[in-house]
DNA sequence: ATATTAATAGTAATAATTCCTATTACTATT
DNA sequence: AATAGTAATAGGAATTATTACTATTAATAT
């Protein structure tokens, strides 16, 4: 695969951000460096990055987002705000006994966290 | 909400089949009984019963999907044909470890696995 | 039976994503 | 440095999934 300016403005966008962003937020960001961008290039090249295994393409349902972090790591999702925010479920053998009960070839086991994010609790004790 | 023999037949194809059929896949079979039925008819009432809590609308990837089955399960997916299937992960404590975790208000914890259904594996011992 | 009005069919509109093609710009070779 | 080969891009068309609009139909109360 050859060099690509574009590639590399897409790729150091989505590296400055923990805020699993969409396409459509990248193709915004990245026209303030490349003026010219069409979506079809921050599209194409997203799918690249995620074929590369440089990022990672996330569902949130029916919204497509992008992140940085190709590392397996799990998310909580805010009904309130919508945010998608990374958790690490430190206890990673929870994955494996989860593994280890079914009559599947299971390589992934993937979490998602639903609720209210602490921007919305009160503090008050 | 008044009745609607569309709604009726709607909710008896989801609740005869265990696949996580998609709109297009419920509209092809109620025109079976229904043939004047339109697309917008069964998006309309499939989001009307997921909204009665009668069903549950799936996020499997970028394919929406509608789920007969409203009792919070989880879900394997697998790669090699895209079936999803549903899964019991029966210790529920499992969830409610994870739930523990955290300093967000966490309501759900959606687990879905990602690997190859028993239809693939050589039973070659 | 009639009136009221929610639900439908059919179609248009929208949004997200992919496809197509002429042009551009890396890269290797003279 | 000029040339040739070709991967990547820009721009727009096409596709797909879903929602919105509106005249007509049909469920329900009187
Ligand atoms: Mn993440
Ligand atoms: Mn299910
Ligand atoms: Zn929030
Ligand atoms: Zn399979």
């Amino acid at each position: 695969m050859r060099f690509s300016h574009q590639r590399e403005v897409i790729k150091e966008i989505l590296y400055a951000t923990n805020s699993h962003p969409t396409a459509d937020w990248v193709f915004s960001k990245v026209r303030m460096s490349i003026p010219s961008i069409s979506l079809g290039t921050v599209y194409r090249n997203l799918k690249q990055l995620d074929y590369l295994g440089v990022i990672k393409t996330i569902y949130d349902g029916p919204i497509t987002r992008y992140d940085w972090n190709n590392e397996p790591h799990d998310h909580f999702k805010c009904k309130k705000c919508g945010a998608l925010v990374d958790v690490a479920l430190s206890d990673s053998s929870i994955k494996e006994n989860i593994k280890d009960k079914f009559n599947f070839k299971v390589d992934d086991v993937e979490i998602t966290l639903i609720g209210t994010c602490n921007k919305h609790l009160k503090i008050n004790k």
